[in-house]
DNA sequence: CCACTATTGAGACGTAATCTCAATAATATA
DNA sequence: TATATTATTGAGATTACGTCTCAATAGTGG
């Protein structure tokens, strides 16, 4: 049975890396969060489970945890270096409320085949690809649209 | 005749700002790039030119000129804040190469359309988009293809 | 020209991320 | 298992990038 406990210590393995504690503990509490986070989010619940793992070694896992495909950098588009578990989930992509940060995820197989080909025709293999739309929600629009009588 | 400089100053007055030789200094180094830049190479820029602006007055520039859609943050895929001149400038999207870092601006009309069926369908006004492709060109991908033989 | 107010810039500050290096722990080998 | 080898850890220093402070300066409108 696959885990990604497993899928992990498979990639250490593969690249002459060693399975700690901390990093076991590090993944654990990446694992325990919902949606997306940022580095600190992680820092401060090893904390608070006095679970072993430093900042630096957090550092230190997060690429290698991205080169597993383990986890990904997810909405680029307000300059935080976001993430959030990729393992066992399928791609999607990002519908972003700039107002009340809402994040809806959604997929859309078109695009994605369009994407493949413009990188075929400039005679790139695409690797990855960022897509963030970011708007604002109907809720949000209604609020600002009262706040003028308001004044 | 409309140019950058006017459009810049139409703006400063719509938001009573004032313009000084400090943001015009700034703007026309802006304007002396060719492609994809960092706040650094302003500040670079404009002490080799021995002009006055101060990193205070560029941070502070910035978000003004973005406001005005002068410019454009760009290139978010790497986490380094990347800008461009949009001034004059058709929107493009971005297919970059992972190895040797060159960048392929790509208009898809298709895919702009499609994005804001999505934003609709779940009730978004979309504003603005982040869409880069990561890949690797076919120079790179020749050079690494041989590089294993080397070994 | 004056009065008013926005702007500037040197440097302090904040925050995210990386680096250093001695101590420690994981692994390979005997 | 014991030992040698080498990767890893973590506290704290350091860097990179960006923001803030505030006294001095400079636009602006009248
Ligand atoms: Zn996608
Ligand atoms: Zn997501
Ligand atoms: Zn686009
Ligand atoms: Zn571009």
């Amino acid at each position: 049975m696959q885990t990604i406990l497993s899928d992990f210590t498979k990639h250490l393995k593969a690249e002459g890396l060693r399975l700690t504690k901390e990093r076991v503990h590090l993944l654990e509490t990446i694992c325990s969060f919902k949606g997306h986070f940022i580095a600190d989010d992680i820092l401060f619940a090893i904390k608070s489970r006095r679970k072993s793992g430093s900042r630096a070694t957090l550092y230190r896992l997060l690429p290698v945890l991205v080169k597993a495909s383990l986890i990904q950098q997810s909405l680029l588009y307000d300059g935080q270096t976001k993430y959030e578990v990729t393992w066992n989930k399928a791609h999607h992509d990002h519908l972003i409320c700039s107002s009340c940060s809402m994040v809806i995820e959604f997929k859309h197989n078109t695009i994605e085949i369009l994407q493949r080909e413009i990188a075929n025709k400039y005679g790139f293999i695409l690797d990855r690809h960022v897509m963030e739309l970011v708007g604002r929600c109907k809720d949000c629009r209604r609020k600002n649209d009262v706040s003028p009588r308001l004044c």
